[in-house]
DNA sequence: GGCCAGGACACCA
DNA sequence: TGGTGTCATGGC
């Protein structure tokens, strides 16, 4: 067990009891469809949802915001769509060889895909060249409806500063503290993932304090419901 | 003009 | 195995 406290975890669904107060529902993934979260997933790596909207509206427009037309359409072509997104050379790759994975090891049928064992289906996500752990699981959860716990950089730097994490733990370890601490409940992962960025939007990153919430880290909307004391 | 955003990967020691 | 550089646009 590489983390600080092994009592504090208890404490993560009181957290999120908290963060859900504060916020409210947050309504993840805004993705229309699977295939639109999936594609999601890939845009939206160290980007903001806004540039991803943009990109996403792109491809709608064009009429390539499906399955079959983006297995059949040249890399350079998504280029200028994917432009807004950021980095949109790596992504157009990215976009494509998950399209391609889909379309030739499920001809195209995520029905299929998501009807497999998780452990499975997360495995080939991960072998799927520009799928790391946190996109594979992005996409398990909020396009399969899969009870796996996603882990960003927010969740790690907040849950650190709360003294529940070592610094550099690994994925595994994050996800697998949340996921033994946790109701095994595919809406709360969910919800929760998606809280902890809109905190993650909110917080002071550069200073270890601040005034509005004088603990550890401070959050300008949660105010005195700050979950430092949770 | 600088910083950062809902990461992943290649390369190197 | 772990650290570092790279990829890139748009908002504040």
């Amino acid at each position: 067990m590489k983390f600080c406290d092994k009592k504090k975890p208890k404490n993560l669904y009181k957290i999120y009891q908290v963060l859900f107060n504060a916020f409210g529902p947050q309504r993840w993934w805004p993705g229309k469809t699977r295939f639109e979260v999936i594609v999601g997933a890939i845009l939206t790596q160290n980007t903001a949802w806004s540039n991803v909207e943009k990109a996403i509206a792109n491809l709608r427009k064009a009429n390539a915001l499906n399955l079959n037309t983006l297995a059949n359409i040249p890399t350079q072509k998504l280029y200028p769509l994917l432009r807004p997104s950021g980095y949109y050379r790596i992504k157009s790759t990215r976009l494509k060889s998950v399209v391609n994975f889909f379309y030739n090891d499920y001809h195209g049928n995520l029905n299929h895909f998501f009807k497999e064992p998780v452990e499975k289906i997360r495995e080939e996500l991960l072998n799927v060249k520009g799928i790391g752990p946190e996109t594979a699981d992005s996409i398990l959860l909020y396009a399969g409806e899969k009870t796996v716990f996603v882990v960003d950089a927010y969740t790690r730097r907040i849950f650190e500063r709360l003294g529940h994490l070592k610094p550099k733990a690994s994925y595994e370890h994050i996800q697998k503290l949340f996921m033994e601490n946790l109701p095994r409940d595919t809406a709360l992962y969910n919800e929760y993932h998606a809280l902890i960025v809109r905190l993650g939007k909110d917080i002071c990153r550069t200073k270890p304090r601040c005034n509005i919430c004088p603990l550890v880290w401070g959050c300008s909307s949660t105010g005195e419901r700050c979950v430092r004391s949770a």
